[in-house]
DNA sequence: ATATTTAAAGATAACTTTGTCTTTTATTAT
DNA sequence: ATAATAAAAGACAAAGTTATCTTTAAATAT
């Protein structure tokens, strides 16, 4: 569904939220093995993410790392989505045909338009906060 | 959601079970000119599609060109993305998980779960026909 | 001030996907 | 038989994704 960097976004940030806070900041190499992903790689996904998006803040030096303002936290899933420009999965055509829509649509589109719809809902209304407390809660894991 | 390949791949396969006929073949040109897709590329995809998988069928020479046969008609939306093995992006974790299942879930996936079932309903309920049927009634548009 | 730590930035490489072009093979019509 | 047609097969090229490594810059602790 997403490409593999969206998928280390997505885990990345959510693991940040989950281990850190300003006080305590996380390091790329303990993100990277939590999360089961390469660490340069998966530094520079972070660098775009920290980048003008500012959905994941940083600071370099000891002490220094990764980690997510309470505001950050609070935000949708899909704001990773939308600041690594892969947003578009979410509405994109099933057929991949650019003009599909109500009045021009696809074989395929009123059908998989209910379940665009619940994708889109699901990632809009569920934080990237309440992902964290999941794994916090050992509900859940999120390594490779 | 799915690559380009696949993406023609359901394209074409779907026009070719629009137009044609075991009597009545289609050639490439006019497959790649009404799904708008390059044209060798997507000679490429048949050429796949018309292998082991026998979702379509080939003749070269005059009067030749591609058709599926009635049986082919009948098989669901998914033994293209089978034929394809683009399968695993209907049943793969959202946040790219190997492991990912109800005994070790990552966050997502409670409720991504429902969505995926019925993702795989979807591409499993309907057949190749039915979403041909919708474009011969004018309905539905496969055009790019 | 200096050394140490850690992310940012940049260059580059490996691999995959997407796309094109040419040659070959099978089939049909004449 | 021969020419014409159309897909199959193969080689290759362009672009995009994924990944690694090195150098630079910023922050801290001593």
């Amino acid at each position: 569904m997403f490409s593999k960097t969206t998928e280390y976004a997505l885990r990345a940030t959510i693991y940040i939220a989950k281990i850190s806070t300003e006080e305590k900041k996380v390091g790329i190499d303990e993100i990277a093995k939590a999360i089961g992903s390469p660490k340069s790689f998966t530094a520079k996904i972070l660098q775009a993410l920290t980048k003008d998006n500012k959905i994941v803040s940083s600071v370099r030096g000891p002490n220094g790392g990764f980690f997510l303002s309470e505001k950050s936290k609070k935000l949708p899933v899909r704001s990773i989505l939308q600041a690594m420009g892969e947003d578009g999965v979410l509405e994109r055509c099933v057929l991949g045909l650019k003009l599909c829509s109500e009045i021009q649509p696809c074989p395929m589109h009123a059908q998989y338009k209910t379940i665009k719809q619940q994708l889109i809902k699901l990632f809009v209304t569920k934080t990237i906060q309440q992902l964290a407390a999941d794994i916090k809660e050992g509900e859940v894991y999120i390594n490779n």
